[in-house]
DNA sequence: GTGGTCTAGACCACC
DNA sequence: GTGGTCTAGACCACA
């Protein structure tokens, strides 16, 4: 995994977002342990208080919770996990779309440009 | 005008794309004089220094140039604010993208979510 | 004439060089007449204030003098003219070189990159 | 260091100048840490706000970088250092010739009388 | 302690 | 009246 990060958010944010993709992808499964706290911050160099502060979110959310001796666990709630894709993923079009009008585009011209750009990509 | 703001983001962020709208959507159209910086930040109610700083940031991106005693204007090349839009755009369209990417959704899932998300707005 | 400015500098400051450069340059000789204020103003496309404002500076630089009734005329002293010329090019030498050395470079090292510049324009 | 200014030009410009300088000379080296804004100011009896902007005029010149909590750091690459001084020297000399033309010499004029004064400054 | 943002209020040159 | 600069002082999130 490399974890990156950019000066311009916090990075407990972004540590947070490439956990929860993680799990979200699968590639930390429903119900499996996740690394210790040092080992997280070591392997992504960096302040262990800083990936304390994203896996509380993270637990705040509910998609991990933590048994007082065993360590952190990855929520066994599948379903759950699924339903914060579908959320987040609804919560990033809204924002997108609302972008988009900012900027003078309609929700209907945002769909058409999308896919332009993905068929460009594409190619 | 509606002014409003969120915490999230510094102010002169936010007037600065307030403003890019009004001009990319040509409210404020090509050649335009601008409202002062002192009654543009009355009229949104932040400090004067606030203002200019977004209109600075404006400037530098070549959508508006100031005239030493005269005022501000928007740029006379229209094309150039075509061109801002659609870079600006593409931007944000490529950004939504690596974002849904970051949560598990290809391209291609992204479109479709995308056209579903404005089908249910439609309703 | 092509009078043109930037907004980085008072437009009477580049008045009074573009002026200043015709009579220096000998396009306005010595103890010509120069046309009047509004005539210079408008041709120059500025108000007639700030025309006025350079003629006055270089009215007190001795370049000039005006004769209350008759108008405004070139200095007849050809020394004082080529002094001035001058002077006001070893006032930029100076301050060239004094950038340069706030750029880390001697004053022989200067020379040398002068050279070199000239050379590559004229090729 | 001696911080000093004139009145003539934005205190934060002479700041970024004189910055650049100790960056560029290698008196800040590639990738070493600077003061803080706040010593910075003092040190230079400025106001931070100043100081800020003047790092922050050479931070989008990709001279430094900021890193969000731990402080301000100079480029690691040496090359860009390199190239900055080089481009800002030779926009320096065009400048140069460009006004010594609006006096009436040629460009070589200029470099004659470049190194005349210098022979006498060394005198 | 670090950078970053914001406000309030003042002053300046220019036109 | 216009843009531009500067100061002083405060507050915030982050690490």
């Amino acid at each position: 995994m490399a974890w990156q990060f950019d000066n311009e958010r916090p990075i407990y944010t972004q540590l947070l977002e490439q956990i929860r993709f993680l799990i979200i992808s699968g590639l930390y499964p429903a119900g499996s342990k996740l690394p210790s706290v040092r080992d997280l911050a070591s392997e992504a160099s960096v302040n262990p208080n800083t990936m304390q502060r994203a896996l509380a979110e993270l637990e705040r959310s509910g998609l991990i919770y933590s048994q007082r001796t065993s360590g952190r666990f990855v929520t066994e709630d599948g379903v759950l996990i699924k339903q914060m894709k579908e959320s987040i993923g609804k919560e990033k079009i809204l924002t997108f779309l609302h972008e988009m009008e900012q900027l003078g585009y309609t929700a209907a011209d945002s769909v058409v440009l999308v896919e332009k750009v993905v068929e460009e990509e594409i190619r």
